[in-house]
DNA sequence: TTAAACTTTCAATATTTATTGAAATATACT
DNA sequence: AGTATATTTCAATAAATATTGAAAGTTTAA
């Protein structure tokens, strides 16, 4: 296969992956390209090579920005903005696991305890099956939420981010 | 808060939690309803409850059963089908776990196994950047993948299936 | 201070995705 | 074999989501 022929698959694929998982297809294969790209790009390369309007990659560069993904560089001597995405494989899947835990995990957490304390009657077998569902989610979730949490903190423990590097 | 509302909360908040990750929201929402409802409940029941159509509650109890989440109930002297969600919450995290697997990782796999052998030059930067980002993914891709085949198979498997209980 | 270069915003529009509802099909009983 | 009951299908429609593009805003430098 030809490079060219590779990135369009990579590109298309990694969007298709994107929507499945409920992020926006032309943010995942913005970030899709700026991680095949050895050099940051500008807006108007982004535009030309997958084909979008300057208001979509504008918005989409700006939220690859808020998820982490993706920096601003600024080249002395030159006006435009040029936009580099992150290549650790492992950076990435914990910078996306950290903003999904935050925007996510953490508000369903919240809620679910509140439901845990719901008042009724203890006989009731809709009470009952209420309050076991909801207290095994919360568990499952809580521990979830922990084991994130853990490795999210990994990087910084010499122990664990030394195993977390056998994965790369 | 009155069982009544918190139901409602909670069907809610577990449909927008499934849009967020891809999963059409009334599919999310009737599977709430069903998991908190101790007995199987009609098609009747679930489009009353949640205010959809039949076609919508067909087509979507169709789907959770195809996502091996919810079965289908007969009883004897009715003419009736009822629908009965799984009510363990391991068993439910294994299984979306074994149908996204299959339906999305196991694909992109495929195709990232096809990328890495994309020819070129060696020296070509475009070249490299892509070939690395490419090889990086499916390690880390691959990692998942068998992490995951380990845990559907701890069901399987005494040792494991003590530990996995400890969750609970 | 003017103007060119570049970025941001957002109402209008397009696209994608989900839902409806009625007709077609299937099932079981008399 | 007829009929009432239940289920499935799917074209039409509605709703949600994403995209455009032009105007407004910002920055830099002469």
């Amino acid at each position: 296969m030809e490079l060219a022929e590779a990135k369009q698959k990579f590109i298309e694929a990694w969007g298709k992956l994107g929507s499945e998982w409920g992020i926006n297809r032309t943010m995942a294969q913005v970030h899709a390209l700026l991680l095949i790209s050895p050099e940051a790009l500008t807006t108007e390369q982004v535009m030309e090579q997958l084909q979008i309007s300057r208001g979509n990659a504008n918005m989409t560069l700006r939220d690859l920005i808020n998820w982490g993904l993706v920096e601003k560089q600024h080249r002395s001597g030159e006006r435009k903005e040029y936009f580099y995405a992150e290549k650790d494989v492992w950076t990435i899947a914990r910078q996306v696991a950290k903003e999904r835990k935050r925007r996510e995990l953490e508000p369903i957490l919240k809620l679910l305890g509140q439901l845990q304390e719901v008042q009724g009657d203890e006989q009731d077998p809709e009470y009952q099956t209420f309050k076991t569902s909801v207290t095994d989610i919360n568990k499952l979730a809580s521990n979830v939420d922990k084991t994130l949490e853990t490795m999210l903190k990994a990087e910084e423990n010499w122990f664990f981010g030394s195993i977390f590097k056998l994965f790369k």
